[in-house]
RNA sequence: GCGCCUGUAGCUCAGUUGGAUAGAGCAACUGCCUUCUAAGCAGUGGGUCAGGGGUUCGAAUCCCUUCAGGCGCGCCA
C-alpha cells in the first residue's frame, strides 16, 4: 500500500530537514511537521528551528535560515519559505501535485490508505447489550463507534474480528424469563405475584403471547421452578433476535456471538481460574475465593466465587477475556459505556496475572447520552420499562443521522441527543451535505456519459488544468486524506474521518457552484471530471468506514 | 470522602497530541434556481477556551488548585 503523497512527503521533508539540521551538529531533534491551518503558510510546515532556539540560544529566525540555505533537494517543491517566529513552510509544486492526483484516481484504495497493522489480528468486542431489553440510544452510540472503529483497523490493515458477548448465564436473563412466565400466567387468567425487580417493559407482553402462540397454555398448571429454563431461553433468545434485528436496521454486523453461557459449560470460567490459582493470584476467605487485584494496580481485590459457591460476574470475564487473548489478537479493544469504567483496572490486573502485557487490552469508553426532546430530557426509567429505544429513534430520525451525531463527537465526550433538533436539522443535516456531494457527483458522471465523454478511466487527464484556487484547494485536501486516515488508525478515531469528510465536501459544494464541470472545452472537462472521480473516491471510503450509506440519487 | 470523564461562539461540537490571528454546523440577518440536483452557494455578526496559579521561546492542549455537571466506588449483573 501507499503512494508518494502528503504522508510520505511529510516523511521526505523531515528527512531533508533532519539531514540539514545534523549540519549544524544536532543529532537528537525529530522534525514535527504538520499542516498549517491558513493557506499562506504553505502545505507543510515545522517549528524545528523554534526548538532549536533554545539549543544554540540564537533568534529562531536565523536557524531557519541556515536551515533552509542547506537544503539541496527542491524540486518537489515551489516555494520554502521562513515565516513568523521561525516557521518553515514548505510548499508543493503543481507538477508533483499533478502526478499525485493522477496515482489517486488510478490506484484508488491503494494509494489513499495506509497500512499500519500489517494485518495483525485485533478484535473489537461492542454493544454486548444484555438480551432482557431492547437496545436503547446508548447502545445505539456503543455499536456506531464500535462498529466504525472496526472498518476504520480493517482499511488501515488490521485482521479484526467483530464480537458481541451475550450474557445468557446468571439472574438477570433467569429474570427476563420470571417476568415473561408471570406475564404469561396473567394472560391465562391466573393469578401470578410479577416479580421484585422483574422487567416491565411492553416487550415482556409481546414474549409472553408469542409462548401463547407457540405452546398454548402448556405451562398454566406448573410453577417457574418446573418451567424456568424454556422460559428464560425462550425470552433471552426472543429478546437477542430482536437486538440482532434492530442492528442490522441500523447497519451493524458482527462476527462472532461469544455465549458467557458456553464459557461455563466448556469449563473455560474454571480453567481460567485454575490458571490464576496456579499463578498464586487467588486466595481463600471468609467462605469466598478472592483475586488479588490489588498486586497488580487495582484498589480492591475482587470476589470470584462467593461464600454460596456462586460464581460471580467477574468470573466469566476472567475466563472470556482469557480466552480473547488465547485466540492470538494482537490488542483487545472492549468498548464499554463509562458507567462500566470501574472494571478497567481489574480486567487489566487479569491480563498481567495471565502473564499479558496489560496494554494488550484497551478499553474505550463510551460516555452516556442524554436524550432531549426539545430541550427537555425524556424520562427513563428502566425499572419501569419507561425508555426511548434505538429502534423509536431510528425510524423518528433515520438511521444515517443518528450515525453521524454519534461520530461527529469524541466517544469520551458526554451527548446530547435532542430528538427535535435532530429532526429538525434532518433538512439540512451535515450527514446530508456530505452526502449530497456523492449524489452531485454522480450527476456530473451521468451528465457527461450522455455528452458522449468517455469516463472510465480519467488518470490520463491533464490535471495542469486544474489552475483555479478552488481546485488546487481541493487537490491537496485529497492529497492530505492519508494522513487523517493513519491519524485515525493509529490514535482509534473514526471521528476523525468524519470531520475530514465535512471539510472536503465543504470544499467542492462551492466549487461546484462557481465552476462547470462538463463544458465544451472537452480537456478541461476531463480534467475535471477526474478531480470529481478524486473526491468520490475518497468520500466513498469515508462514508464506508464510518458505516454511512453513499447515495447516487437524493 | 476517593477515582474516572467533561467544561471552547446563543445551541451542538471539533481543535492534527505544545505552535502562527481559536474553527465548523445549527440558530439570526441579506441576496442567488432557464445551467452537471437549491439537502446547495455568496455575504454579515458572534469568544475572559469555567476561574486562578505554574512549567517555556510559545498553553484550549502539560502540572497544581478552586468551581460546575455526569458516572463509578457490592460476596449485584
Amino acid at each position: 500500500m501507499g503512494g508518494l503523497n502528503f504522508k510520505l512527503m511529510e516523511k521526505y521533508a523531515r528527512e531533508i530537514v533532519e539531514k540539514a539540521v545534523r549540519k549544524l551538529g544536532i543529532t537528537d531533534i525529530a522534525a514535527e511537521f504538520e499542516v498549517p491551518r491558513e493557506e499562506k503558510f504553505g502545505d507543510l510546515a515545522t517549528p524545528v528551528a523554534l526548538a532549536l532556539s533554545k539549543v544554540f540560544r540564537k533568534a529562531p529566525r536565523k536557524i531557519a535560515e541556515e536551515i533552509v540555505s542547506s537544503i539541496e533537494e527542491r524540486d518537489v517543491f515551489d516555494r520554502i519559505e521562513i515565516a513568523g517566529p521561525g516557521f518553515i513552510n514548505f510548499t508543493f509544486s503543481m507538477g508533483f501535485l499533478s502526478s499525485q492526483l493522477a496515482r489517486l484516481v488510478r490506484e484508488k484504495e491503494t494509494f489513499i490508505r495506509k497500512d499500519v497493522g500489517a494485518g495483525q489480528r485485533v478484535q473489537v468486542e461492542f454493544v454486548s447489550a444484555n438480551p432482557t431489553g431492547p437496545l436503547h440510544l446508548g447502545h445505539g452510540r456503543g455499536a456506531a463507534v464500535g462498529a466504525a472503529l472496526s472498518n476504520l483497523l480493517e482499511a488501515g490493515g488490521y485482521s479484526v474480528e467483530r464480537e458481541y458477548y451475550v450474557n445468557d448465564a446468571g439472574r438477570q436473563v433467569k429474570l427476563l424469563g420470571h417476568s415473561v412466565f408471570a406475564k404469561y400466567q396473567q394472560l391465562l387468567g391466573v393469578e401470578y405475584p410479577f416479580p421484585e425487580e422483574g422487567y416491565r417493559g411492553g416487550y415482556v407482553e409481546d414474549i409472553a403471547k408469542r409462548v401463547i402462540e407457540k405452546f398454548g397454555s402448556r405451562y398454566s398448571e406448573t410453577s417457574f421452578q418446573q418451567a424456568a429454563d424454556f422460559f428464560t431461553d425462550f425470552s433471552y433468545k426472543e429478546m437477542l433476535g430482536e437486538i440482532a434485528k434492530d442492528l442490522k436496521a441500523f447497519g451493524i454486523g458482527f462476527d462472532t456471538w461469544q455465549s458467557e453461557r458456553e464459557l461455563y459449560e466448556s469449563n473455560e470460567v474454571e480453567k481460567a481460574i485454575d490458571d490464576l490459582r496456579h499463578r498464586r493470584y487467588l486466595y481463600e476467605k471468609d467462605g469466598a475465593l478472592w483475586f488479588r487485584a490489588t498486586s497488580l494496580g487495582d484498589d480492591k481485590d475482587r470476589v470470584i466465587i462467593k461464600s454460596d459457591g456462586e460464581y460471580t460476574y467477574f468470573a466469566s470475564d476472567i475466563a472470556y477475556h482469557r480466552k480473547k487473548i488465547e485466540k492470538g489478537f494482537g490488542e483487545i479493544i472492549d468498548i464499554w459505556g463509562a458507567d462500566h469504567h470501574g472494571y478497567i483496572s481489574r480486567l487489566k490486573a487479569v491480563i498481567h496475572a495471565l502473564g499479558y502485557p496489560p496494554e494488550r487490552l484497551r478499553v474505550l469508553l463510551v460516555q452516556m447520552v442524554t436524550l432531549l426532546r426539545g430541550g427537555k430530557p425524556v424520562q427513563m426509567s428502566k425499572r419501569a420499562g419507561e425508555f426511548v429505544t434505538l429502534r423509536e429513534v431510528m425510524d423518528e430520525v433515520g438511521s444515517d443521522t443518528a450515525k453521524f451525531i454519534f461520530l461527529t463527537r469524541r466517544p469520551d465526550s458526554h451527548l446530547e441527543f435532542d430528538l427535535e433538533v435532530a429532526k429538525e436539522q434532518s433538512a439540512e443535516n451535515p450527514v446530508f451535505y456530505v452526502q449530497y456531494a456523492n449524489a452531485r457527483i454522480h450527476s456530473i458522471f451521468a451528465h457527461a456519459r450522455e455528452k458522449g465523454m468517455e469516463t472510465a478511466d480519467l488518470s490520463d487527464a491533464d490535471f495542469s488544468l486544474l489552475e483555479a484556487p478552488e481546485e488546487q484547494r481541493i487537490v491537496k485536501k485529497l492529497l492530505g486524506y492519508p494522513m487523517t486516515f493513519e491519524g485515525a488508525v493509529i490514535s482509534h478515531e473514526p471521528h476523525r474521518i468524519t470531520f475530514y469528510l465535512q471539510e472536503l465536501t465543504g470544499l467542492f459544494h462551492p466549487y461546484y457552484n462557481r465552476y462547470r464541470v462538463v463544458t465544451e472545452d472537452a480537456g478541461l472537462s476531463r480534467a475535471r471530471l477526474a478531480l470529481c472521480e478524486a473526491i468520490r473516491i475518497v468520500l466513498n471510503d469515508g462514508l464506508g468506514i464510518l458505516g454511512l450509506s453513499a447515495p447516487e440519487r437524493m
